[in-house]
DNA sequence: GAAAATACCATGTTATCCCATAAATACCCA
DNA sequence: TGGGTATTTATGGGATAACATGGTATTTTC
């Protein structure tokens, strides 16, 4: 399976069209559909995006709730409410919706950030905010494993 | 199968028309009928929508229920009585009745928000304020879900 | 015959398609 | 290996089609 890695930085024009990286866009075309899901990203201020695994992934964890539960009523709502499946032109490139671009505090260029199984769209200023705490984080658990563990 | 996702806000004009957004009618269109099922929402001040395959979900649902219990004969009013098929016409419009209207709490201006399998219409403030309580209920459970599904 | 529903038409806005260009990358062959 | 040529990629712009929405005319219904 190919994984979504590394980043790329783009710049979206005055129709608020973006070209997804061409190496993403292979990925998503894999499974022949021209489309890109995605939605806010539930825990930063970045839109969460990938292809038919990642939406699969989504319906299949909505399908194990219980069709008249509150809990799906509220997580159907949140999620399918605020997904969309954006189609992909002939140049590869997007227009995000309102919605998403507010959430992720996006005006004229994106970082796309590769995940893995998903890629997030970034604001760039934000993201590399992001990135330095993550950077921090991960030194300060270094440390304390360290003086657990000496040699790590 | 094709789902009900994203959201979408459309004006009711003086005759009480609204445009179904286009992708919800591409989907609706898909069995062919050029109608839209609809009943008041059972837990929201909104209205729930679809198409056949919501209908005939509806259908096997009160088909497994005691024929004789009081339960069936509320659910059959509850859903039945107030449930319509509403044409679409040739411009993809439909007029929402004032049942519809008065249970949903709607003026001039509607937010159709896909849900999967179906979709409901809404009041655009009603919904944002439904849509807080979801997205803070979705983010209390989170923790709960990403035990179970790693990765989301 | 009046009111409502439906069909039909017009418009502005937005998305989509198609093409052009420049930069970057891959390719090839001496 | 080097140097030049072809492809790919990101990005911009113009032309076209689709869409939401408003209006007018025609039909239906009671």
């Amino acid at each position: 399976m190919q994984l979504f890695l590394s980043k790329f930085k783009n710049k979206i024009d005055q129709k608020g069209r973006v070209s997804i990286p061409s190496q993403f866009r292979s990925i998503l075309f894999q499974d022949g559909s021209q489309k890109m899901f995605c939605y806010p990203s539930l825990d930063a201020e970045a839109i969460d995006a990938g292809g038919d695994s990642l939406s699969r992934e989504i319906y299949a964890l909505m399908d194990n709730l219980d069709p008249y539960s509150d809990e799906k009523d509220f997580l159907s709502t949140a999620l399918f409410g605020l997904s969309e499946e954006l189609r992909i032109d002939s140049d590869g490139r997007v227009i995000l919706s309102d919605v998403l671009i507010q959430h992720a505090q996006i005006s004229d260029e994106v970082v796309f950030v590769g995940l893995g199984q998903k890629f997030q769209i970034w604001e760039p200023n934000r993201f590399s905010n992001y990135l330095q705490e993550a950077q921090k984080k991960v030194r300060e658990q270094r440390l304390l494993l360290s003086k657990k563990n000496k040699g790590f």
